[in-house]
DNA sequence: TCTGGGGTCCTAGGACCC
DNA sequence: TCTGGGGTCCTAGGACCC
């Protein structure tokens, strides 16, 4: 009898901030918030929080502004992405040599693939290793599927291990809210509601022709799947080959005259150009992503008449795009995204209908 | 209470063709 | 003048993730 194959979910503690306080251990047990330029005055949100934070009620996404009224005592620190991405690579590095497959899904989380008939004792390694090598700590999660595996990391956190399958599916997750699912956001959940479903195990036994009348035929599946706790198992180490390249910029002051919005355009497209160039594919479409003042978001986008990597052609487009932006209106947020052809192969018909990297 | 920046994927509806 | 059904391609917009 051959080892069973699980899938397991490591996901890094307040990792940002873990990686802050490596490097200054006075910081150590105190509020600690990363986030922006790390100015809580500034238009920006919290990247993570510190655990001694979040108990002050500061969390990640949040406005900076609202974390400094319920912190008032915090340290604020500015986003150093090239620290955590150093780290993440030692950590990755690390996940690596435990022999299970290793699908990144992001800075401080990646999915590993095993066979073994003690998936706790090789959580419990993983997380030793880890530690020894990087000196932070992960919560991991194991499920007979990347959904189940995802979400039980939440249940072992921090620093410990949590089993979900189908076994315990509807004893742990059953009465739990939709929005606890990952995949359902705020707007899901409500839609459901209308509808009567509140909690995983209601959506579970939802009519299909209910889901698919709300939300489509794909999509209306996968919520009903999704309640269930079904979902792929596979772990896939291919390495990550991006659909496109974006900037956006959030602008301190409001941009009010057109050519303070045009410069603002053609510095974005140059940098999406620079991005999309080191790719070597070309790109077939450019997008141009308006904030109006206070919070209206639209996206304006054109097919290229061929596809192109060429800069100035990438930047002409985005250029042609702000001409149909709303004259006179104030701008808070523009972005520039460049998507490339789709990798051979890609039938669009043949994704897995899931959010993100799953 | 005021909302970043980097992504991915799905759906509705219009235009166009046979 | 009133008007089918099916298909594809494209744009705009929405939702969610870390």
């Amino acid at each position: 009898m051959g080892a069973r194959a699980w899938v397991l979910h490591v996901d890094l503690d307040e990792f940002i901030a873990a990686v802050e306080v490596l490097r200054r251990p006075e910081l150590a047990g105190l509020p600690v918030v990363v986030g922006g330029r790390g100015d809580p005055t500034e238009r920006a949100v919290v990247s993570t929080a510190s655990y001694a934070a979040r108990e002050l009620g500061v969390g990640s996404g949040m406005p900076l502004k609202i974390a400094v009224r319920k912190a008032p005592d915090a340290v604020f620190l500015p986003v150093d992405a090239p620290a955590y991405e150093a780290a993440s690579e030692e950590v990755m590095a690390t996940l690596r040599t435990s022999g299970a497959v290793v699908e990144v899904l992001g800075w401080d989380e990646a999915f590993l693939g095993v066979a073994t008939d003690d998936p706790e004792a090789f959580a419990r390694g993983v997380q030793e290793a880890v530690l020894g090598s990087t000196a932070l700590h992960c919560s991991v999660g194991i499920g007979d599927n990347k959904v189940r595996a995802k979400i039980a990391t939440g249940f072992g956190k921090p620093r410990g291990v949590f089993r979900l399958t189908a076994e315990n599916w509807f004893d742990v997750m059953g009465a739990r809210p939709t929005i606890d699912l990952w995949g359902v956001g705020t707007k899901v959940s409500k839609r459901l509601a209308t509808h009567g479903v509140t909690t995983v195990a209601e959506l579970a036994a939802a009519a299909e022709d209910v889901l698919v009348g709300e939300f489509g035929p794909r999509m209306g599946r996968w919520y009903g799947e999704l309640g269930r706790g079904l979902g792929s198992s596979e772990v896939d180490d291919a390495p990550w080959i991006a659909r496109g390249h974006s900037r956006e910029t959030t602008y301190q002051h409001n941009l009010t005259s057109a050519e303070e919005v045009l410069a603002a355009v053609r510095a974005l497209a140059a940098e999406v150009a620079e991005d999309t160039a080191r790719e070597g594919r070309p790109v077939f479409r450019v997008t141009l992503k308006v904030r109006y003042a206070p919070f209206v978001t639209k996206v304006i986008g054109r097919k290229l008449p061929a596809p192109t990597s060429d800069r100035e052609a990438i930047v002409d487009a985005a250029l042609a795009l702000a001409e149909r932006m709303e004259p006179g209106r104030e701008v808070r947020l523009l972005g520039v995204r460049a998507e490339m052809v789709m990798p051979e192969g890609g039938d669009p018909a043949e994704r897995t209908p899931v959010r993100g990297r799953l």
